[in-house]
RNA sequence: GGGCGGUUAGCUCAGUUGGUUAGAGCGCUACGUUGACAUCGUAGAGGUCACAAGUUCGAAUCUUGUACCGCCCACCA
């Protein structure tokens, strides 16, 4: 590792190879003998690609490890993947479609194996993509949902919630996927609003003494009408309850029955019922001892229940008939525009129907009841806390879970049946059972799976052996962070507090870092069919893994999201490549100017730098790195990481590379005396800064870190200790000398700037009415306020320094002032509209604080510090307008 | 319908308990190939902090209202 670097960094000759020699060291996976820090990767979907919401995602959760493995944790992150049931069974539904095959074609056996070969196929392709974006997780260990070790632990579950009476079977209304023929739970009918229209319909009275009106958004469920309800107190229809309804289309008689759930003040007060697709109707008409009768088959189409000529239609079809059917009759009142929520289902976006089933739920109020009261008592914490809330409400108002599933990829139910019909027993069984265990009959297994979510939830100790332990699950449960997008809010992370509060008795984290979304410019999720996503592998490929993970890092403030141009990849992530290449090069220029050895810096050792030999430059730096070292594990603490990675960013650019190594080139150069203290100070602060960048953009520090000097051989950054703030490099004297000839140089450049001086030529430059500051910095800093200002001479003069008509000015803000004769070059027309404008400037705040330090008010009422403070500032800039007035003054300026 | 966030420079965003002459990166302008870096350097332009009222000696920051954007929840059919 000794061959010169390329003056560009070049992220692909260094990030995968990097990665395999993580790997083969095993630094991925913990040692085991230090206190563990355990964060669970959410699992991805065994077929999906990766995406930008994963490259965020990840990035995060990579920041966060790496941290605390440099901070001395056993830090544990296990990947794995999720065997996603309808969105995988969707998947292979698709290729088998062009195949001009459906699933019941094959059979449940063969198109399991089907699924099978092709999640065998693309199955790890994730977790590849995984790895280039540097991710440092356990792969020693890995999950899949799937795997017969946690499908035994989903049985293990499932049967255990059985038993204690938490699952159970039963007949009501489930949001249902006539696309994808399956129940799916409340989280998976996403609701979204829709312009729909609200009917208003005329139900005659069967004896012929009149009609009732009755709205509805879905007029084709009249073709499953068993009632009209009308509140018990609604005078308007106190003559009609129990009266008879003669059903238009379907020419059925139904009752008009009272109930108190009906809103009397919407719409007419009369509402149908339909208990076979309404929830509500539902409730109602089991109050009333009232028939559901389900008209629809799975795919939504209207079946032999509807009356002949509607049969086969699909009920969008049906409902323009039965429209059509009642303005034919005259019984349409009127139809009217009405926005409401529809749900949809969240693997293929088709209109949920609400459908009276037998499904399988997990009774939730028992298990919600502890996950709150994590919650309250403060257990949990989530990042941004506003997400607390949400999960607060959701608890407490939360409903069964519907888990069956009417597909064939997943989980299936542990459940038997005993064909016996004297016995007719149903049991839930860890093993499969091939006779009944209450009569010895013939038996067959429930046909449904289990939701996906359902073994997800459980990862947390399922992927660590449970309900065995082999020592791991003791030993890593419970974890401590959980970082994901907050979609999966209720899908996901609820779930697992509850499940873990259930079967382990703790929660399985305590932080839950929920992030934003990745967007496009149009602020527009990024989603393959918009066709506005961005591949990270593009960008990794383009730009590297360092670059991607520090734009996405610097760009994500605490719960808002992360705004890309896809159209414009340059723009994006310019800024992390930029910043890479600079610090290669800021490497390469130290690591080129060390020669043999470099001393350390202590306290009193023979060859050790002590703090006697530093300049003021050595100081500054020094502190400057003690400051963000600070700032910058705060920032990781917080997990306010953008602060983190901005405030090394800033020490490294703008710093390190803009000042001090080129403060400190003469010294490296013997032009100067204090080369190895140079030396020493810059491999100091460079190291500490790798270390601090480490977590963000892991390869190109690992790299640079390598090779500075002391290095063992295979020694690595990865587990290298995390840098601890030295009091003794806080310097705030050294911070404001050295500030101060910043100024002074600012200064002349900017004069040099203003009147375009040939970068060549050097000036001179007077320093007057100087501040302490800025004389101590002229005495400690003098060589290099000539050298970076381009000044031939700069002197500290009195009162009166030669600054005649042909000079131009600035003045500092401690209110020194900067004067560079010209000659011919000053215009003073120019110079005195510039010092004119500045001088305006000053003038108006000076006015503004003049009038507040003259309020009786402020001054009595703020704060004595505030009081002191203004003052000092006023009398600062009085003194800047004085200097700027003299200039003028002796310029000829006109006032 | 209920609850919650946001609105600061052309773009993406900081601004921690009210006290700055309101900041950064990108973009833009001018100049520049100085022995790490043109994926660079130096300097500069650019904002009545969405709007209105209020509290306060003092508001980007606190209160209320308005407008627009977004998120979560919801069995008014």
């Amino acid at each position: 590792m000794t061959e010169p670097l390329a003056p560009q960094y070049d992220p692909k000759t260094v990030e995968a190879p990097l990665y395999r020699w993580w790997q083969d060291r095993h630094l991925f996976t913990p040692r085991g003998d230090r206190s563990p820090y355990v964060i669970m990767m959410p699992p991805p979907n065994v077929t999906a690609q990766l995406h930008m919401g994963h490259g965020l995602n990840l990035s995060v959760q990579d920041v966060m490890i790496r941290f605390e493995r440099m901070r001395g944790r056993d830090a544990l992150w296990m990947p794995g993947t999720d065997h996603a049931g309808i969105a995988t069974q969707n998947v292979v539904e698709k290729l088998l479609a062009k195949e001009g095959k459906t699933r019941f074609d094959l059979g449940r056996e063969a198109f399991i194996q089907r699924v099978e070969a092709f999640v065998a196929e693309t199955g790890s392709t994730i977790l590849e993509q995984i790895r280039s974006l540097g991710a440092s997780c356990d792969w020693e260990h890995t999950y899949y949902t799937l795997s017969p070790e946690l499908s035994a632990a989903v049985r293990e579950v499932f049967v255990s919630l059985y038993e204690k009476g938490l699952i159970y079977r039963g007949k009501y209304i489930i949001n249902w996927c006539p696309r994808c023929l399956t129940a799916l739970s409340n989280e998976e009918a996403e609701k979204e609003e829709v312009d729909g229209q609200i009917w208003r319909l005329r139900y005659p009275l069967a004896d012929g003494s009149g009609q009732i009106i009755v709205a509805t958004t879905r007029p084709e469920t009249m073709l499953g009408d068993t009632a009209v309800a009308v509140h018990p107190d609604d005078e308007r229809y106190a003559g009609l309850v129990g009266k008879m309804i003669r059903l238009p289309v379907v020419d059925r008689l139904v009752p008009i029955v009272a109930d108190a759930a009906v809103d009397p003040a919407f719409g007419t007060g009369a509402v149908k019922l339909t208990p076979a697709h309404d929830p509500l109707d539902f409730e109602i008409a089991s109050r009333h001892g009232l028939p559901a009768i389900d008209v629809m088959t799975p795919d939504a189409r209207i079946n032999e229940a509807g009356p002949e000529r509607f049969q086969g239609l699909d009920r969008f079809d049906a409902r323009k008939r039965v429209v059509a059917e009642f303005e034919a009759a005259g019984l349409l009142d009127k139809v009217e525009p009405h926005r409401h929520a529809v749900g949809h289902c969240y693997r293929c976006d088709t209109v949920v129907e609400p459908r009276l089933s037998d499904q399988w739920f997990v009774k939730m109020a028992p298990l919600a009841k502890p996950a709150l009261e994590a919650y309250r008592d403060g257990t949990l914490n989530f990042v941004p806390e506003r997400r607390g809330t949400e999960y607060a409400l959701w608890m407490e108002n939360i409903r069964d879970w519907c888990i069956s599933r009417q597909i064939w990829w997943g989980h299936r139910i542990p459940v038997w049946y005993c064909d016996n019909g004297s016995c007719g027993a149903m049991t839930a069984s860890r093993v499969d059972l091939t006779s009944c265990p209450s009569c010895g009959g013939a038996v067959r297994q429930d046909e449904d799976v289990l939701d996906t979510w359902f073994s997800s939830q459980l990862v947390p100790f399922t992927s660590l052996g449970w309900p065995d332990d082999d020592g791991s699950l003791s030993r890593f449960y419970p974890g401590h962070a959980l970082v994901t997008a907050p979609e999966i809010l209720f899908f996901w992370v609820a779930r697992m507090i509850m499940s873990g509060l259930e079967f382990k008795g703790q929660v399985p984290f305590t932080t839950i870092y929920l992030h934003g979304t990745v967007r496009d410019t149009q602020h527009r999720k990024m989603s393959k069919s918009l066709g506005n996503g961005i591949d990270p592998l593009d960008v990794v490929e383009q730009y590297g893994a360092d670059a991607l993970r520090f734009t996405v890092i610097a760009g994500l403030a605490v719960g808002t999201d992360v705004i890309l141009d896809p159209d414009d990849l340059e723009s994006s992530f310019s800024t992390g490549r930029n910043f890479a290449n600079k610090l290669w090069n800021v490497g390469r220029f130290i690591l080129s100017n060390l020669d043999g050895e470099v001393r350390p810096i202590g306290s009193s050792a023979a060859n050790a730098v002590i703090r006697d030999e530093l300049s003021v430059a050595d100081r500054w730096i020094l502190a400057r790195a003690e400051a963000t070292i600070r700032e910058a594990t705060d920032g990781y603490e917080r997990l306010r990481l953008n602060d983190a990675a901005n405030a090394v960013y800033r020490f490294l650019w703008n710093d390190l590379a803009d000042w001090y190594l080129e403060a400190i080139k003469p010294r490296l150069y013997g032009d100067q005396p204090g080369g190895d203290v140079a030396r020493a100070v810059a491999v100091r602060v460079f190291d500490q800064a790798l270390r601090l960048l480490h977590p963000v953009m892991p390869f190109i520090t690992e790299t640079l870190w390598q090779r500075l000097p002391g290095r063992t051989d295979g020694e690595s950054l990865m587990v290298a200790a995390w840098p601890v703030p030295d009091p003794a490099d806080a310097d705030s004297v050294a911070l404001s000398e050295f500030g101060a000839a910043q100024d002074v140089i600012t200064a002349i450049r900017s004069i040099r700037a203003e009147y375009q001086v040939p970068p060549g030529q050097t000036v001179r430059a007077a320093l007057t009415r100087c501040g302490p500051v800025v004389t101590a910095a002229f005495q400690s800093l003098g060589p290099m306020m000539h050298r970076l200002a381009k000044a031939s001479e700069i002197t500290l003069a009195g009162e009166d320094a030669g600054n005649g008509a042909a000079a131009a000015h600035a003045v500092l803000t401690d209110g020194s002032s900067v004067t560079v004769p010209l000659g011919d070059l000053v215009d003073t027309a120019k110079e005195c509209a510039r010092l004119g404008q500045e001088a305006a400037r000053l003038t108006q705040a000076i006015v503004t604080l003049e009038q507040k330090l003259g309020n009786e008010q402020f001054v009595s009422r703020a704060p004595a510090a505030v009081v002191q403070k203004e003052r000092e500032k006023l009398a600062s800039w009085q003194d800047q307008r004085a200097v700027l007035d003299d200039k003028r003054t002796r310029l000829g300026c006109p006032s």
